[in-house]
Formats: C-alpha cells, structure tokens, sequence
DNA sequence: ACAAGTATGACGTTTAGC
DNA sequence: GCTAAACGTCATACTTGT
C-alpha cells in the first residue's frame, strides 16, 4: 500500500482483482454518479486509480466553491460525510504509522539490491512495521513462486516490464547523442507518439529533472506519471553548454521550432573576449554542465604557475592536468596562461536568460550562481514547448512547479505565448524576487500568484485556485535533484532523499488537477 | 561586540560508454 | 579496466549591519 498523507487528501494504491467493478464500488457503499465519473475517467481496470479519483471527487463535495451542483443529491451527501468520518480515522491511523517509515523501509530494501516491485509488494502485504528479516522472507517466498509461475501465463510483472522496456529503446538509444524526441537540424522526423491514456490532457504537463540518477529513478518517476517515456536531451545541442536533462510530458511532438535568435552554440561564439588566449592544445568548443558552485582561486593561481614555469609548450603532463581543471570547473581564458570562472552574468545568457536575469532580487553573487545552476536552459525547454503556441493562441494559465528563477515563465514569453495566469510555488524568497522582478520588467498582463510551499497546495487550495482561472493549460515544473546529482558526495540518497523526494509532490499535485479538471467538466 | 549573511577551499562515488 | 562527467555539501573564515 503506498500512502500519501496530506490534509485533505489521501491517497492509498490497493492492488486487488476481481469481478464487476462498477458493482463493487457501489457495494462499498460510493454514490454512483461519482463511480461512474471515476470509472469513465480510468476504464474498468485501473482499481486503484477509480478509487482516488472517487475519493477525491468526495473531497471535492465537500469543499466551498461555484459549481457544488451535485451536493443536493441526498445520496451522496451521506457519503461525503461518511467520507470525512473515515478520513479523519484513517489520518490517525496514517500518523501512528509514520509515512517516514514508509520511506525508511522502502529505503532500506533497495539499499539491500531488492528491485522496487519486490519491496513495494512486500510493504504493501506486511506493512512497513514489520521487521526488515521478515519482509526479506517474503520478497524470497514470492519470488520462489514466481519462479514456479514461469511455465504458466501470468508473468504479469514480467510482461510489464519487458513492454517498458522495449518501449524505451527508441529513447536508450538515443541516451548516447541525448536528442531526446528530436532537436533542431537532427534529421528525425517527428512522429507523435502514443501517451498512455491516463497521461494525457488535459492539462498538459512537463517535468524535468537531471538524467543521470541512481540507478530506477527514472523508471520509477516514469511509472508514477502515467508511464511516459522520458525524452533524454543535451542543451548541448542548443547552446554552449552541455546539460544532460530528462523530461517527462505530455505535449505533442509534431511541429516543435526553435526559439531566434538561435544562441551561440560554441564557447569561442559566446564567449569572443577569451579567443585571443585560448591555447590551441585546449580543444573544447562546449563547456560542461552550469553548476551551482565554481572552481576557486587557488586552482586558477596553480594552473597560472604551472603554465608559467613550463614557457610558451607546455610538456604533456602539464596540458593533461590544465584540461582535466578546466573541464572539472568549466574555466575560460581570460589572460596569459590564467583561466576563471564564468561570471553569473555570462551564465545567465549562455542558460537562455537575458543579462542580469538574476539580479532581480538584488542578491549576492553566491545566491546567482546558486539559482542559476538549478535553473531550465530556456532554449531546450522553449523548444519542447513551441506547440503550444498554436494551441494557446490567445494566452496560456500555467501551474508552475518549483518555478525557481522562471524558466518555464521566460521560454512561454519567449514563445510569444501570453501568460493569462501563472501559479508559482517556490520555496526560496530570492528566486521569488527574480522572478517577480522579472514579471514587473516584461511588461506582463498576466496575473502572477506566489506560493511558498508545495505543500501548501492541497486539494482544497487547488480548487480555489482552479475556481479563479478557470483551470489550468499546463503544470510544469523540475523537483530538487539533490539527492540525484552526481556532484553530491554525501547525500545522493534517491529519489526517497529530503529533498528529491518533492517529486511527489510534482505528482500528487499534478494528479490532483487532472481529477479537479474532470471535476469541473462536468459542472 | 555580536549575529546574520556571504565567500571560499576541500571533499568521493556512481553512472555510462568504450 | 579505463576515461569522463556530474542542477552538491560541509566547515570555516570573512564581511556587513546593528
């Protein structure tokens, strides 16, 4: 059973088979009016799905807004708060339990080399208080049955798996150039792609996050949305700097252009003061993925003596140990055998952003860097969002997830593509103040809205918000990859990591607006 | 003086691809 | 088995503001 514990939202995912199950909601005692919305939503074989959406629709009876139309129905109206009476039972139940422990234990088994299936099923069978020795003996049992099963025909997780997998080829194999679904000038032709029912719109959605993670994430983020295959791409390919991102989405792929002027696409173009010392034995024309710290003064007085002492050739020794310097800390030449750092100012354009993007807040130099090495490359991110353009002709309402220094905001403006609305949340006050700062110096007519904490954005605070704009066109957003980055030594833990694990909120949140959509619908 | 904010150097492992 | 790359964290010293 996995749990997500929220204030007015309970998610549980419940793996059962059966007979009709249209009949068995109705037996449990679900008005039929939400049964049959839920079940024309999901299909008939989704269990689990049917009944979080019937559970939300429940909630969302309950909750002050315009279009409570059903609520007069005497029927459901005992349901409701029968519901209510159940939540509030299940949420002390939830809370003795911990959903901490939930992630303790999911933790665990995988740190033990067990796959994700085996110690979801094994949780959701035991619960996540029992000790760790006996879930390990009934992750063995099932397998021993498993394995029994084999001869026979209901190799289902099997047969999922293989089915993923063979449908991730197409993107595997482009992992090694990182085109993802197509770049500009790659020669692919653009086919659209078959999204899985549950993931498609509306509201359209875009998830980002880095593509090199501990071994699963990314198959398990893709199995939590809807089971997109994620597109792989290189901002290499749109700029001058490499930057290997992984975005799961549901927007069509036919059609998609580049954002003009195309930006400089090598070091030497972005960069034409450092030609005139640029030695010719340092052959990189792309710089290596914008981080969030830069290399340090000491290494770049070290390089300078070391280049210093061995005259106008260096011996091969000291070129290797130069190289591997500049490309661990993305150095240019700006002097006679002196390399630096990139300034923020020249992060900011080489990322997408126009000059002093960041400064909006009126931050320091540290807190530049900082946002600007978690931030979208506005070109790559422009590209994939180009066809909404013609679909939003007149404006787009954007939920904009962990919006940082507006990636999102500044590709769709970019576009061309008005903000009608923007929601933002955003936990760090500096990239609030960049982005409004930004909003103000645009010339917006949109309305943007602030929020601080995603977990703030309840059900309740959801519908609200999707009362006043009338829902949303697009929830886009990349959760923190603290804990995925290859660059951290000591908290790379997973996508179950402190922070990482925001993911599922990208998700609980996206989720919900797609029920609330639904809801609406038929308002 | 003191607190809060800012800058800096030092630090190892997991991926993937050949 | 090798190379190359990676939206980072921690402790500490320094700077700024009251």
């Amino acid at each position: 059973m996995y749990i997500f514990l929220y204030p007015d939202t309970v998610y549980l995912y419940l793996s059962s088979s059966g007979s009709k199950i249209s009949d068995r909601f109705l037996e449990m005692g679900y008005p039929l009016k939400v049964v049959f919305r839920a079940i024309e939503e999901h299909g008939e074989n989704d269990e689990e799905a049917i009944l979080n959406a019937i559970l939300t629709y429940l909630a969302l009876e309950t909750l002050p807004g315009e279009d409570n139309h059903v609520t007069s129905d005497p029927h459901l109206s005992d349901s409701a708060s029968t519901y209510i009476e159940d939540l509030s039972d299940m949420n002390s139940i939830l809370e003795s339990q911990g959903q901490n422990k939930y992630f303790e234990t999911m933790n665990l088994l995988e740190d033990m080399g067990f796959s994700y299936d085996e110690a979801f099923a094994a949780i959701n069978r035991c619960g996540c208080e029992t000790p760790i020795d006996e879930l390990v003996e009934f992750i063995d049992a099932a397998n021993m049955a498993k394995a029994d099963d084999l001869q026979g025909t209901t190799l289902y997780g099997k047969k999922q798996k293989l089915d993923r997998d063979e449908r991730w080829t197409y993107s595997v194999k482009n992992m090694q150039l990182m085109i993802g679904f197509g770049v500009p000038n790659s020669g692919m032709k653009t086919v659209d792609r078959e999204i899985p029912a549950a993931g498609k719109g509306p509201p359209y959605f875009y998830y980002e996050n880095v593509a090199y993670t501990p071994k699963g994430v990314w198959e398990n983020m893709s199995r939590f949305l809807y089971e997109i295959e994620p597109e792989f791409v290189d901002s290499m390919h749109f700029s001058a700097a490499a930057r290997k991102r992984g975005y799961i989405h549901n927007l069509p792929i036919d059609g998609r252009f580049p954002l003009l002027p195309i930006p400089p696409f090598t070091i030497q173009e972005a960069l034409p003061l450092t030609n005139k010392w640029w030695p010719k034995w340092d052959q990189r024309t792309k710089l290596n993925c914008i981080l969030i710290r830069h290399g340090s003064a000491e290494d770049t007085k070290k390089i300078k003596e070391e280049l210093d002492k061995s005259g106008p050739d260096p011996p091969e020794h000291v070129r290797k140990y130069v190289l591997e310097q500049c490309r661990r800390y993305n150095f240019v030449w700006v002097g006679k055998n002196k390399v630096a750092p990139l300034d923020p100012d020249e992060i900011e354009v080489i990322m997408g952003y126009s000059k002093y993007h960041t400064r909006g807040g009126g931050i320091s130099t540290t807190a530049r860097y900082q946002c600007l090495g978690n931030s979208f490359q506005v070109d790559t991110v422009a590209y994939h969002l180009s066809v909404l353009k013609k679909l939003f002709p007149n404006g787009i309402k954007v939920l904009s997830l962990f919006s940082g220094i507006g990636g999102a905001e500044v590709a769709l403006h970019k576009l061309g593509i008005p903000l009608k609305f923007v929601v933002s949340v955003e936990s760090s006050e500096t990239c609030r103040n960049i982005l409004q700062s930004w909003w103000e110096q645009s010339n917006q007519k949109g309305k943007l809205i602030h929020i601080f904490d995603v977990r703030d954005v309840t059900l309740g605070k959801l519908k609200e918000l999707m009362d006043m704009t009338e829902g949303f066109d697009l929830v886009i957003g990349g959760s923190p990859c603290n804990n995925l980055a290859g660059r951290n030594r000591y908290t790379r833990d997973g996508l179950y990591g402190d922070q990482s694990s925001l993911f599922f909120d990208y998700f609980r949140i996206l989720d919900l607006v797609k029920k609330i959509t639904v809801y609406r619908a038929y308002a």
